[in-house]
DNA sequence: CCGCAATTCAACCAAATGGTTGACTCTTGA
DNA sequence: TCAAGAGTCAACCATTTGGTTGAATTGCGG
């Protein structure tokens, strides 16, 4: 049942589904370089406050933001790190399928094999 | 549209989902540098080859793949373009938290405002 | 201590997801 | 011509998702 590709694969699985919602990456905008309150997070959005909670805890599942509480308050910030564990694994594929792509575009142009 | 990061927010929710499933990325990583038939990619999963053709139809909806039909076949390769999207959006965020963490982190420790 | 403000929790709902099986379409080789 | 092979489609199922509302929790300010 559970397949594991490799050690991080459900990390990757986490950090990628969190960030397929456009709610959720523009939470993670509207954090970036300052902190925020939930609520102050909620402000933009047409949703109730517990939507916007339960995207937070989404993000955090994934690593993605971290809160700090204080006094009433729970502040919300970026995590850069699995972000980046993210970004090399594209990084690499891209350039990886970019230099194929010229090699198979050839062959199929050349017929040959 | 220049140096927009959030060009098309539909099509970055379509390629983090298809992203988000570690079977997904795995056939990725199978047809990377070589085309494949359907059926050499169920090769390595336990799953049916309708599952398989599913996952194929969400990383083609999200222009990950595209496939071509020679004689009864059915060849996929990768294709880069939505990668570069997604990628360029996670480097302009990772870039972008990793300079305000610091800042958030020296603004902590030295208890201001 | 009382109550409000900030947030989460719980229960619920509709829609999407990832899987199955079986029927169907299309192509090819005998 | 027609049967087998390659894939897809359709219907179905359990689970997850993203949203709701209303009750619970927690931390001040008076």
């Amino acid at each position: 049942m559970v397949r594991r590709v490799s050690t991080s694969s459900s990390r990757l699985d986490s950090v990628f589904h969190a960030l397929s919602d456009s709610t959720r990456r523009s939470i993670l905008r509207d954090v970036s370089g300052r902190e925020k309150t939930v609520s102050e997070i909620a402000v933009p959005y047409q949703i109730s406050l517990a939507a916007v909670s339960k995207h937070l805890k989404v993000l955090e599942r994934a690593g993605l933001i971290s809160r700090e509480k204080r006094g009433s308050f729970q502040f919300v910030r970026t995590d850069a790190k699995p972000m980046q564990e993210a970004e090399r694994w594209l990084a690499y594929y891209e350039r990886f399928w970019d230099d194929r792509l010229e090699l198979l575009q050839q062959q199929l142009s050349q017929g040959s094999k």
